[in-house]
DNA sequence: GTGGTCTAGACCACG
DNA sequence: GTGGTCTAGACCACG
């Protein structure tokens, strides 16, 4: 897999594996009904406990993003993933909202701010779906 | 103060305390040389512990936002604010980038999330004495 | 056959298996006597494991729903099914306590719930070659 | 607290003090903003690791049946519970059809499994919130 | 003191 | 072989 973690961040391992593997989802890495590696291999691959895998994962099904089979393992959602919730819009205005603030508060254009935003939000958009169109 | 907690939040007090006074820098509501509440005080006002606002303040001071005297007490940096170090461009860019990762994957538009961002970070400028310029 | 499984359900699909089956049952579609698919070809059928089929017929065996001749193969049980078991009233009771419990806590009136009991006993037992009386 | 779990069911523990959990507040035993005791102490009172009473208690947050503060630990939801949601229905209708569709296959009369629902939820209720009446 | 995170290791149900 | 459950034990952030 492409996931790199930063053992020392003050963000949990689960959340860094949760984030890593929706953007590979965004990037077209992974794609609807694509296999995940078992629980097992990717602590194994990653060299952290299989528990933290597990959290990661069953967090990423609870919010829909992918399947638990029985005997299939760990699959990227093919039955349609999430929409934009209300939860998500929320979390969304709430985490902007801080950065922005602060953006501002160090003397931030509104045109650099707004440009990453784009910036970010095309380079993970771009790889998506362009390989096989 | 302003000051609205969310006490079953998993944000940690202190840090949307940081958040929120980061804000009203940014609405202009609180502007340099500005006082602030004792640590007491405002523990007393929130309803929190006083380690807490401590902390907060602590880190704002330590980050270049606050200034803290012996006997004038603290208020907000007079002395410039700091600006857009590396340390916020990576913050920053790491945040959106999970943002715009799920956003990609809900099948977010662009132009959706690119006018969040614009409209929460206007929402914020167009208080500091600007107006709707 | 009139078997339909969630392959992504938590429940095992033996246990669906048997829970569609006794469906059937109720609803008059298999009556005592009739023949079963033999485990092979409900297998093949439903795209799942032998050893699965297997496990929920010899369960249904095991609870006296099914015969299971060398030859003949699975028959629904012919010489009268068990009646109202104690360790039956037990299951009942049990689950019945956790899902009235959930529905008092979340506010459901003690009228739509026995409603639903009432209608899903009679939208089952409908079928059983007694129509509408 | 009135929890007793069955250490041999094949019902996991953590589900077992979640529908305990529910019947106590269903029963009136815990109301709204009551603490619940810690992950810790309640694990020792059990005899059980406090890995399992957390998921059970994180099930349960994540339901909206609990809430859990960082200092003053976990308390019954004081928000307003959770109502009958279609996740609950789908749940409920799917489980009563199984039971009762067992229930018809055994020769149980209407009037006979209606009366245990009825007989089930009264029971719960009728000791709810007649203590403060 | 509390919950949150992480590790290590074990057994089991499912298929 | 896979995920699900459970235990035991540790360190840490929060307050």
């Amino acid at each position: 897999m492409f996931v790199e973690l930063d053992l020392q961040s003050e963000v949990p391992i689960y959340t860094q594996l949760v984030e890593q593997i929706i953007e590979g989802i965004a990037r077209g890495q992974l794609k609807p009904g694509d296999p995940l590696p078992s629980v097992r291999s990717l602590a194994a691959d990653l060299g952290i406990n299989l528990h933290t895998v597990n959290k990661a994962y069953q967090i990423m099904k609870q919010e829909g993003f992918l399947q638990i089979h029985r005997k299939q393992g760990v699959v990227v959602q093919s039955g349609g993933m999430p929409g934009v919730t209300a939860e998500f819009e929320a979390k969304l205005e709430r985490q902007l909202k801080a950065l922005a603030a602060e953006g501002v508060v160090r003397g931030m254009q509104e045109e650099t701010f707004v440009r990453s935003c784009l910036d970010v939000f095309r380079q993970l958009q771009g790889n998506s779906g362009k390989e096989d169109s």
